[in-house]
DNA sequence: CGCCTTTGACCAGCGC
DNA sequence: GCGCTGGTCAAAGGCG
């Protein structure tokens, strides 16, 4: 029932490389956390890029999606990067072919940590009235135990406010943003606040190579199901005003981080470590935008619910084997890809 | 009131 | 061993 159009990429994909591991295919292009569609929510903007009006979302959506994809920093001149055809999720795969502009065959896949030149962003953004105060300093814990490499991931490259009516159920809440060395925009570090103790986190970061594109690393999963509604959170809907003149703070209209949260977006990399789990389901439930949008059926709850599950699923138990893998769309629409072990 | 964002500080991992 | 870098924490203030 949830024909996967990205699953059938994905098969489009194997074809082309049948030596391609299949848990990998199916990961890679089993987004977590697709947005289930919603009645009476308009298609996504049209494929000229023009900005669009929000999708007829209830307010609390409106804003929850908002403080979602405030990704200010990810747009600093003010400019959304629309990118032809971006919105429909549909189409996410066609579109992340063709839209490459024939010159894709270049590497997609942004390597962590970025290599690139050192245009190291450091405190150009003026103060905050926020913040800790200088000097106050609090005694902290222990760190995380775990070991940052072995955490898995998953990396999507999204366009960057196409104007996308998408954003994921879950809930997420901005616990920091840092300069990344070679890349000239920050990264922000979202966790879940879906439920409390979620250990779900993402980083969202604008493509150093394509400006115009994001990259969303998802880390760990979700230990709940999806909301039922995105409103389940209070607060995590804030709308924020558009300053004037703050450059430093651009609002955004569209929800690229959302964009990738929905699963439009092309998987550059999928690092796990679980290889032993039936993915191919999963995949196709949880596949991308598309599935979502093929998921229209008369349940929106019940899909919601089940793509929490499978989302649990879908990023399971973690291990020491770490698999990653990345495709490069070409030319032709050819992808390419790059296993490495 | 609860949750958000912002942002400097802190800390672990990694490379040299 | 040291320094750099990335990732996380947490205080402070804002918003609905």
């Amino acid at each position: 029932m949830r024909a996967p159009l990205l699953l059938r990429a994905v098969i489009v994909v194997m074809d082309h490389f049948n030596d391609w591991d299949l848990q990998a295919v199916v990961r890679s292009c089993s987004f977590p956390q697709p947005e289930p569609p919603r009645v009476g929510v308009p298609a996504a903007p049209d494929a000229a890029g023009a900005p669009v009006a929000p999708p007829a979302r209830a307010p609390d959506q409106m804003a929850r999606a908002s403080a979602l994809y405030d990704l200010e920093y990810l747009d600093l001149d003010h400019k959304p990067f629309l990118l032809p055809g971006s919105s429909s999720s549909s189409r996410a795969v066609e579109r992340a072919r063709g839209e490459d502009d024939g010159k894709s065959s270049h590497e997609v896949m942004i390597s962590f940590p970025a290599a690139a030149a050192a245009a190291s962003t450091s405190g150009a953004q003026p103060r905050s009235p926020y913040g800790r105060k200088p000097g106050i300093r609090t005694p902290r814990p222990k760190r995380r135990s775990s070991k940052k490499s072995q955490l898995k991931k998953v990396v999507y490259e999204v366009p960057v406010a196409d104007g996308g009516v998408s954003s994921d159920l879950w809930a997420w809440r901005k616990y920091g943003q840092k300069p990344i060395k070679g890349s000239p925009y920050p990264r922000g570090y979202y966790k879940c606040s879906s439920m409390k103790g979620c250990m779900a986190r993402k980083m969202v970061e604008r493509s150093p190579a394509k400006p115009g594109m994001l990259v969303v690393t998802y880390m760990a999963d979700h230990c709940h199901p999806v909301p039922t509604q995105l409103n389940a959170l209070a607060g995590t809907t804030r709308h924020k005003s558009a300053p004037t003149g703050d450059d430093d703070k651009p609002t955004s209209p569209v929800p690229a981080a959302g964009k990738a949260a929905a699963g439009e977006g092309v998987v550059l990399k999928c690092e796990d470590v679980d290889s032993s789990n039936e993915m191919s389901a999963m995949a196709a439930d949880g596949g991308a935008e598309d599935t979502a949008a093929a998921a229209v059926d008369d349940d929106g709850e019940l899909w919601q619910e089940g793509m929490g599950l499978e989302l649990d699923e879908f990023l399971g138990p973690m291990d020491d084997d770490v698999f990653e893998f990345d495709h490069v769309l070409e030319e032709g629409g050819v992808l390419g890809r790059r296993l490495s072990l």
